[in-house]
Order: structure tokens, then C-alpha cells, then sequence
DNA sequence: CTGAAAGCGCTTACAG
DNA sequence: CTGAAAGCGCTTACAG
């Protein structure tokens, strides 16, 4: 509750605190910004008028004092899902850290360059790029090339030169197919994706590892190839579910293939999923509209957000002091998620299974 | 093409744009703020300057000296589609306006009051919001109460209190219907949107009217209730098309249910559009997911969220330096998008009609 | 551990 | 029409 007020714009500054507090406007600072050489006692006091005046640092005139850190991220297709959820993260952290975002569309090879060329010259002083352009080697080879910071966002396969923010796609693909065979699913059909993206690959992988382990084959027949997009899946679906003998469960590489597969399956007047169990992947909102709602992945894209521009900071921030780019990997959380597409008689409630490594 | 740069970040500053103009900080300030005062000749030299040396201000250091501008989005359940594109465009708008976005995310009515407080005290100067909640009396008469500057944005019925950007809905439902009727169908079916939202009431309001000035006829068998998701857009679309005859195109309120009703028309194995054409509104991204693609009307979120926080920037400028509040109402354009699930044969190419009123 | 001074890049009055 | 000075709210060296 913000009561006590000085500056026309009602908010308090940092000297208010430190009127408040009987301190330097120095140590205010220390304190927000969490200096060790301020003693407990004071930090306390500090801390204390920092609530009473419900003081929030204004981060224009910090960013204005240590240099403006100008983020830019390079997005092509992503999507509108993943945007506005890794949009959503990553402002949240650009306010915290006194970053300034700037966006930039492309599409081809072509356009790509001139996008990175617009960020440059809008002086951004490193680069967030989400899918597809984290698997692009043109991209972040020439973004290394002008020594320019970056954090490739969910990509599966991270280049050890590059920063990176990603789930286990391996491990999340797995966990799916161990909770369809324990669900008593040994048919299983697959639709692969787009074989550009490094999550497709591992994925996949991961499918036909953990089916061989729990000793169960899978005939060529039921994989089928997709591309991640809803047409793709309408086509690949039509293949699995038209064969003379059906799988008893799809997963699909993606929530939009999936979404494809119940209308492929209700087309053919299949009940999912008591006749055909459908899975996905991503858990975008398409997997919480559709009908019934998927079996999915969740990916913790917004914290994806944050945690790239963290790492982006950082990058910045070390380069500025001159240090070598310490290239980071950061694997965040996955959830498998249960809902109706994978549970049939309506009994089971929907529930969500915690797994992957645990943010600190 | 940025070259000659001088500060350790590598970026130009207004006294490196002065010093190479000839000029003060002062006078480069007055260019690049626009202001009349300056003659034709030095504004032409700053501006070769500021061309030479890459130059772009510093937003931070802007804001810092005017005053930190923060602009709250408050934000309940829009489609990620919706939320996304609105991000994009605010933020694009917030760095030229030299705004810092917060955003902040509620439920129901009373983390919606929570959300407002929690942004009052990151001291923000004025608020947008966005659908559903821009219908939402309560909000934003606890807004107009505290004296919080807001702009409602896509609501169909703009309270004459409060600022609003949107498009014309009757006008576009009534665009949508014509086409219908020029395409040669007279028996149309219309689903309905949630009757909570303003702009489902115009929606219907448009389509019917329309139809009456076509001399056509709805029987009140057309007509199903729908509720804007997907889910609901099954059952209203099963409705329509389980009857003894079927009308030969449907209008559906939002993409959302038109992709639901697709879904349904293949379930029954009718061709889209050849035994039944289905029309949505929105242009969200599921419009050009689906198979066939959604024919639809566009609503250029982008803009809108730039619009808005144009409006509201505006809003708050004008309440600092002690004007009454001018409520303004901006419609934005919208577009007519022609695609495949209205167009048979495979012959016509899909194609965009521009109406509505023109951005100057 | 704490503080007085200077300065980040820009704009707001105030002069000319 | 143009500029010198002061200051936005904060942090970075530099002292104690």
C-alpha cells in the first residue's frame, strides 16, 4: 500500500527512502541492489521505509545511468502462442533488469540479415532468438560473426558456441510415450514433424527409444511424416487412421498436428478417446480448445521469456567488463499434462504431473 | 548504416549529432522532438547528422528526464492470438513513446481489483485494456473512480466516458454477410457469440439486418448459440447442419467457432466449401491454420495496440499539465480476408478487400 | 560499512 | 530562432 508520496507523479524516489530511512541515498541504492557491504541493521531500516513508501526503483533513470540495455528479438514464425506467452516473460524481466525490447520480423534468408541489421542499428546490444531461427546455422553463425550476443530459445540441439533456453524435448517426448503404455496403449501411432526443427528430431527419437525399451515394435506403417502444421496433420493422420488396422493411441510431435488428428478422428466417427487416445505436444492454447482437450507437454514458455533475457543480460553485462562470453545452457521444467483427449468415461480428472529438473 | 560512433556502447549521442551539426544539444533536441521553432536549414543539417552518425535517442535517458511514462495492460483471458499481436504493436509504440509496459494478468472480479492495485503501486500513469474485460462496467468504473486514464480496446459498444481504439463490428459483420449473399447463397446459418461480449450483439444485429435489406428471410432455425469457443462452436454448428435442410454457408461470429463448424461439416463428410462455405471473424491465427483456410474479417490488432497506447500516452500527458480528460474514439480499418473456405472450385485465388475507414 | 560528488543522455524553463 | 545552465532519478568511482 503506497500512502506516503513526493514527486508529482506520486511516486517516491530514492531519496525519499533515504530521508525516510536516515540514510545516504548511496546506500539506498546498495540496498535494492542487493550490495553485500551494507550492514544488516541498516539494510533493514532501508528495507523498511522501502515498504512503508512503497518505493519502486525507476528503471529509466537506473538504465539511463549505466548505459541503455537494448535486447532485440528476431522472431520469424513463431507461433502467436509461443509469441505472446515468451513476450509476456520476457518484458516482465526486461523491466526487472532495466531492459529495453525491441522486436523485429523476418521471414526468409534474405529479410533475416536485414532485420538483424535494422536491431543493430537501433544499438541492441544482444539478441533473443526464439524458433524456428534458434536451428538456424546461417543466423546464429552470423550473429557470432559480429560479435553479437545471443540466447537461441527452445531449441533441442544447442550449438556449444550459443547460449541457450530449452525443456528436455528428449525426456518431455519420453515421458508421453511411458504414460501412454502405462495407460495400456502398445499400438501406437506417431506423426513426425517438420525435420528442420531440432525438437521434431528428438522427439522422435525419444519415441521409438522408449517404445523399444518397454519392448514393443513399431511398424513403419505407424509413423507418418508432418511438418507441425494443422494441414500437415490432417494428412498424416488420414494415413494412420485409414489402414486396415488402427493404432489404439497418436502422438503427435505437436498440439496443432494433434488438434488435426480429433477432427481426422471424428471425421471417421471415432470416439477419442475411447476408440483413438490423441497426445501432443507444447501445450498451446489450441491443445485447451479444441475438443476434447489434449494430452499434452507443457512447456514454461513465459519463464522461458525471463530466463533468456537473464541470460542475455548477463552476456551483455560480462562483455561490457571485458570477460570472456560464458556460454550457458539452461534446461527448465516440463509438465505432462492429462486432460480428456487420452482419458476416456469421463471418470479420471484432469491432472498434471510435475517432472523435469525443478527451478531453484 | 551506422559508422562513426563514439561512446563505449557504440552508440551516437545527441551531442555527437550537435558537435557534428554545428549546433547545441539543445537545437538537435528541438529537431528530433519536432518541434517549430528551428529554421529549414538547421533542421536540415541536424537531420544529415543524425542520418551520419546512425544516431537514435536514448529512450531511457528521455524518459528519465520527462518523467518515467508507465502504462499498465491489464489483461484477462484474451486469445494468446490477440494478445500477442496487441503486445507487438504496444511495445513498438511504448519505445517510441518512451513508455515502459507493465502488464498484469486476473481472473475473475476480484483478482481484477488485486491486478489493478498491484499496478497502481509499479506506479503506473494509466491502463489499457483489452477484451473481455474492455466490456467490463465494474472495471472500468473503478478505473474512471480512482482517476486512472484508460483506453478500452475492441469493445463493440465504447462507453462515451472512456477512450477506446476499435473496428466498426456491425460494419464488418454486414461486409462479411453481403459477400455471402454476392457469393449467391440466400440461406446463411449464423452462430452466435458469447452475449456478454458487444461485440457478438453487433455481430448478429449486423448480419441480420443486412440479410432483411437483402430481402432474405432467417428463419430462427439459422440462428445458434455460441459462446466464442471452440467447443461451443461444435454444438451450435452440429445444430445447424443435423436439419432436415441445410443452409448452404455459415456465418460464424469468431474463427474460433468457424473452425469448430469445419470440423463439424467434416465430421458429416460435407466438402468446404463446396457442399456448405463457412465464414468466421477475427483473422487470429487459427483462421490460416485450419483446412480449408478461414474466409474472415481482419482486425489489425497490431495497430491497435500501438493506437492505444498512443491514446493513452495522450491521456496522461494532458491530465499532467492539467487539461480535462479528452475522451477520443479511434476505429481502425479492417479488411475482408477471401480464402478457401468460401471459395469452391480450387479457381479463385484467395484475395483481400480493403474497407473501413484509412489510417491517414 | 557509509557518504559527497560527479555524471548518464536527455529536456525544461530561462535567456538572448 | 538558438543556447547555457540546471536537473530528471539513479549509479559509478573515489574517499573516509
Amino acid at each position: 500500500m503506497a500512502i506516503d508520496k513526493t514527486r508529482s507523479n506520486g511516486t517516491a524516489t530514492l531519496y525519499d527512502v533515504a530521508e525516510r530511512a536516515n540514510v545516504s541515498g548511496m546506500t539506498v541504492s546498495r540496498v535494492i541492489n542487493g550490495s553485500a557491504h551494507v550492514s544488516e541493521k541498516t539494510r533493514e531500516k532501508v528495507m523498511q521505509a522501502v515498504e512503508e513508501l512503497g518505493y519502486q526503483v525507476n528503471v529509466a533513470a537506473r538504465v539511463a545511468r549505466v548505459g541503455t540495455l537494448r535486447v532485440g528479438l528476431l522472431y520469424s514464425n513463431p507461433s502467436a502462442a509461443f509469441l505472446s506467452a515468451f513476450l509476456v516473460g520476457a518484458m516482465g524481466q526486461c523491466n526487472r533488469s532495466g531492459a529495453q525490447l525491441f522486436l523485429e520480423h523476418c521471414d526468409d534468408m534474405k529479410s533475416q540479415r536485414k532485420a538483424i541489421e535494422r536491431l543493430i542499428s537501433q544499438g541492441v546490444d544482444g539478441m533473443l532468438v526464439p524458433p524456428p531461427l534458434c536451428d538456424s546455422r546461417s543466423a546464429l553463425k552470423h550473429l557470432k560473426e559480429i560479435g553479437m550476443p545471443a540466447v537461441a530459445v527452445a531449441t533441442a540441439k544447442p550449438s556449444p558456441q550459443v547460449s541457450a533456453v530449452r525443456i528436455d524435448d528428449y525426456d518431455g517426448a519420453r515421458t508421453m510415450t511411458r504414460y501412454l503404455i502405462e495407460q495400456g496403449h502398445s499400438d501406437i501411432g506417431f506423426i513426425k514433424g517438420d525435420p528442420e526443427h531440432t525438437p521434431a528430431q528428438l522427439r522422435y527419437q525419444a519415441f521409438m527409444d522408449t517404445m523399444h525399451e518397454a519392448g514393443l515394435n513399431v511398424p513403419a506403417e505407424r509413423i507418418s511424416q508432418g511438418l507441425f502444421t494443422y494441414r500437415s496433420g490432417l494428412l498424416a493422420a488420414r494415413e494412420l487412421l485409414s489402414q486396415a488396422t488402427r493404432p489404439t493411441a497418436i502422438f503427435a510431435s505437436n498440439d496443432d498436428m494433434a488438434a488435426a488428428a480429433i477432427s481426422v478422428a471424428h471425421g471417421l466417427h471415432l470416439h477419442v478417446p475411447d476408440d483413438i487416445a490423441i497426445a501432443g505436444f507444447d501445450d498451446t492454447p489450441v491443445a485447451s480448445t479444441v475438443w476434447p482437450e489434449l494430452t499434452t507437454i507443457h512447456q514454461p514458455i513465459g519463464d522461458m521469456g525471463s530466463a533468456s533475457v537473464e541470460l542475455l543480460v548477463e552476456l551483455i553485462k560480462g562483455r561490457r567488463s571485458g570477460e570472456a562470453p560464458a556460454i550457458q545452457h539452461r534446461l527448465m521444467p516440463y509438465t505432462l499434462e492429462v486432460r480428456e483427449s487420452t482419458v476416456g468415461g469421463g471418470l479420471a480428472p484432469a491432472f498434471t504431473v510435475q517432472v523435469g529438473p525443478q527451478v531453484s
